[in-house]
RNA sequence: CGGGGCGUAGCGCAGCCCGGUAGCGCGCGUGCUUCGGGAGCACGAGGUCCCGGGUUCAAAUCCCGGCGCCCCGACCA
C-alpha cells in the first residue's frame, strides 16, 4: 500500500471508494478495458452472498440449471423492446475456429432469450407449470464509464427466470422474489432498502412492470441493488412458450425475471465503510474474529499463542469464522491498521498480560474495546456478532431516514438535490415530461414509486414539479 | 463522441521550461535491535523514462506522428 491515509469519506466519496477496495483487497481493474478482478477477499463476500441468496431461492422452490454465454443475433431481435435496450451495450462474437460466423453471437447482456427458447421445448402442459429456475452466472454489458462493482463491461449475477399458467401467479412471483431480495439486503448486507415499482422509462427492456430495491449511499445517491420484472407474456410470444391449460385451450405462458449482482459488494463498501475503511457486516465477513497475539520474548509467544491457538479453536467450533494473524516481527498496531481496512468485524487482543489475568481484549470494528474473561469468550463472540450486524442496520437506516425529505416544494427539492439530497418523496403527475425534466435540472430521478409501507402517511395530492394532480407518489434520488 | 489531465521502478510521484551518468517516498529482500495502535538502523534488488520517427556530438527533456489511460458529460445493474 503506497498511502497510510484513506481520502475521508466526506471530501472525495468516489477515490475513497477506490481506496477502501484497494486496501481491503476486494478487487482490482485488469488490462481488459472496464473489466475487474474480483479478488478472494472480494469472492469470499460474494459466496456468502450467494449461499444465502441461494438458500432462499431453494426454499421458495427455485432450482439451478445453466444457460449458454452465447446467444445468436437473432434471438435478440425477436422482442422489439428488448433488443433495442440491449443491442448498444452488447459484445458481439463475430468469427469462431478461425472463420467468420454465419450468424454472429451476442455475448449475453442477460439470458431472457435462451431460456424462452428452451422454456418452449419444455413446456407442453399446464402439469409442466410453473417453471422456477435461477441461473448463476456472467453477463456483458459494454457500458461506456465503469466503477469496480458498480459498473463493470463483465459482472457476475444471478438471474431467475419463471414461468407460470396465470398472470396473477408470475404477479405474485415477481413480488415475492422482490421481498426476498429486501430480506437478503436487510438482513444480511445491513442494508436498507426501500422497495416499489419503476416507472416507464425505467423499465426493463421486454418487461410489463419492473420492480426495484433501492438503497441510499453514505454520499446520499441511490443505488439500485436489485430488480424483479413481471414479463406478461412478453417473451412467451416472442419465442412461442405456449401449453394446453387445463380445459383444453391454448395458451402463452406467464413469466418473470429476476437479478441481483455483485454490484451489491459496492452497495456494501459504500454503505458500511468509514474513514479507516471497509466494514463488513459479520454475515458476510470471510474472518468474523482476527486474533491478535501481542508478545514480546519468545517466552511470551510460546504462552500467548497456545492460549490463542486454543481460544481459536474453541470459537471455530462454535462455527465463528475466526483467523489467527501469527505473523512473526510484524507489529500489533500494524496488524490493527490492516485488518480494520479489511472490515474484519471483531478483533481479539491477547498479550502476557491477558494471560496472567484470564481475560482477551475484544474491539469493535463499529468501535469500543472491552476486556472480557476468556471462558466467557465462546458465549460472547456469537452475541457480539449478532449485535454489530444489528448495529450496521440500525446505523444504515437511522443515516436514510435521516436524509429522506418529504413534503418539499419544488424549489426545496431543487436546493436539496444541489447541496447533495437523498431520497425525496414527492407527488408525480405521471408524465415523463416532468420526469425528464426533474433530471435534467437536478439529475435526481425517480428511483421507485415506493410500496405501499414506505409512503407517506398523508399521500401528496399534487406533482412537484408541474403541480398538476399527483398520481402516484414517487421516491427521487441522484443515482449511481 | 465533446471538454480537461496524465503516461518515468510493484504503487505514488519529482526531473522536462533551460538537452549532458535515472531520482525521491512507500513497498520489496537480507541482517540486527524491536513488538499493548502503522518500528528503527544498515546493506541490497528492482527501469525498453508509452511507441515510432526526426533534430543533435548527446534526448526522459526539443519537434512531428501514433497508442493507451484517468477525470467531467451523454449510456447503464
Amino acid at each position: 500500500m503506497a498511502d497510510k491515509k484513506l481520502t475521508p469519506r466526506a471530501q472525495d466519496f468516489s477515490a475513497w471508494y477506490n481506496e477502501v477496495i484497494a486496501r481491503a483487497e476486494l478487487a482490482d481493474y485488469s488490462p481488459v478495458r472496464g473489466c475487474m478482478v474480483i479478488r478472494p477477499n472480494g469472492y469470499a463476500i460474494w459466496e456468502h452472498m450467494q449461499a444465502a441468496l441461494d438458500r432462499m431461492f431453494k426454499e421458495t422452490g427455485h432450482d439451478n440449471a445453466y444457460f449458454p454465454l452465447f446467444i445468436p443475433e437473432s434471438f435478440l431481435a425477436r422482442e422489439a423492446e428488448h433488443v433495442e435496450g440491449f443491442a448498444p451495450e452488447t459484445a458481439v462474437v463475430t468469427h469462431g475456429g478461425g472463420k467468420k460466423l454465419e450468424e454472429p453471437l451476442v455475448i449475453r447482456p442477460t439470458s431472457e432469450t435462451i431460456i424462452y427458447a428452451m422454456f418452449g421445448k419444455w413446456i407442453q402442459s399446464w402439469r409442466d407449470l410453473p417453471v422456477l429456475m435461477n441461473q448463476w452466472g456472467n453477463v456483458v454489458r459494454w457500458e461506456m464509464r465503469t466503477r469496480l462493482f458498480l459498473r463493470t463491461t463483465e459482472f457476475l449475477w444471478q438471474e431467475g427466470h419463471t414461468a407460470h399458467a396465470a398472470e396473477d401467479e408470475a404477479e405474485a412471483e415477481a413480488r415475492q422474489m422482490l421481498g426476498i431480495y429486501r430480506t437478503f439486503m436487510e438482513d444480511f448486507i445491513a442494508m436498507p432498502v426501500i422497495t416499489g415499482l419503476k416507472t416507464e422509462r425505467e423499465r426493463f427492456a421486454g418487461a410489463v412492470r419492473t420492480y426495484a430495491c433501492e438503497g441510499l449511499m453514505q454520499d446520499n445517491k441511490a443505488l439500485q441493488a436489485a430488480t424483479s420484472h413481471f414479463l406478461g407474456q412478453n417473451f412467451a410470444r416472442a419465442f412461442d412458450v405456449q401449453y394446453q391449460t387445463a380445459d383444453g385451450g391454448l395458451d402463452y405462458v406467464w413469466s418473470t425475471s429476476w437479478g441481483a449482482s455483485t454490484r451489491m459488494i459496492g452497495g456494501l463498501v459504500m454503505t458500511h465503510g468509514d474513514d479507516k475503511g471497509l466494514v463488513i457486516p459479520p454475515k458476510l465477513a470471510r474472518y468474523q474474529v482476527v486474533i491478535v497475539p501481542i508478545y514480546r520474548t519468545d517466552e511470551e509467544q510460546a504462552r500467548v499463542m497456545e492460549v490463542a491457538d486454543r481460544l481459536r479453536e474453541v470459537l471455530a467450533a462454535g462455527g465463528v469464522r475466526v483467523h489467527l494473524d501469527a505473523r512473526d516481527g510484524m507489529k500489533p498496531g500494524a496488524k490493527y491498521y490492516e485488518w480494520e481496512g479489511k472490515g474484519v468485524p471483531l478483533r481479539i487482543d491477547i498479550g502476557p498480560r491477558d494471560v496472567s489475568a484470564g481475560t482477551v481484549v475484544l474491539a469493535r470494528r463499529t468501535g469500543g474495546k472491552d476486556a472480557i474473561a476468556i471462558d466467557a469468550a465462546a458465549a460472547t463472540i456469537p452475541n457480539e456478532l449478532e449485535a454489530v450486524q444489528q448495529e450496521l442496520l440500525d446505523a444504515a437506516r437511522v443515516r436514510r431516514e435521516a436524509n429522506s425529505r418529504r413534503g418539499l416544494t419544488k424549489k426545496s427539492f431543487i436546493d436539496y438535490m444541489e447541496s447533495g439530497g437523498g431520497f425525496v418523496y414527492a407527488g408525480w403527475c405521471g408524465s415523463e415530461t416532468c420526469e425528464e425534466a426533474i433530471k435534467d435540472e437536478t439529475k435526481a430521478t425517480i428511483r421507485v414509486l415506493p410500496d405501499e409501507e414506505f409512503r407517506s402517511p398523508e399521500p401528496p395530492t399534487t406533482c412537484l414539479w408541474c403541480g398538476q394532480p399527483s398520481v402516484a407518489e414517487a421516491a427521487w434520488a441522484r443515482a449511481y
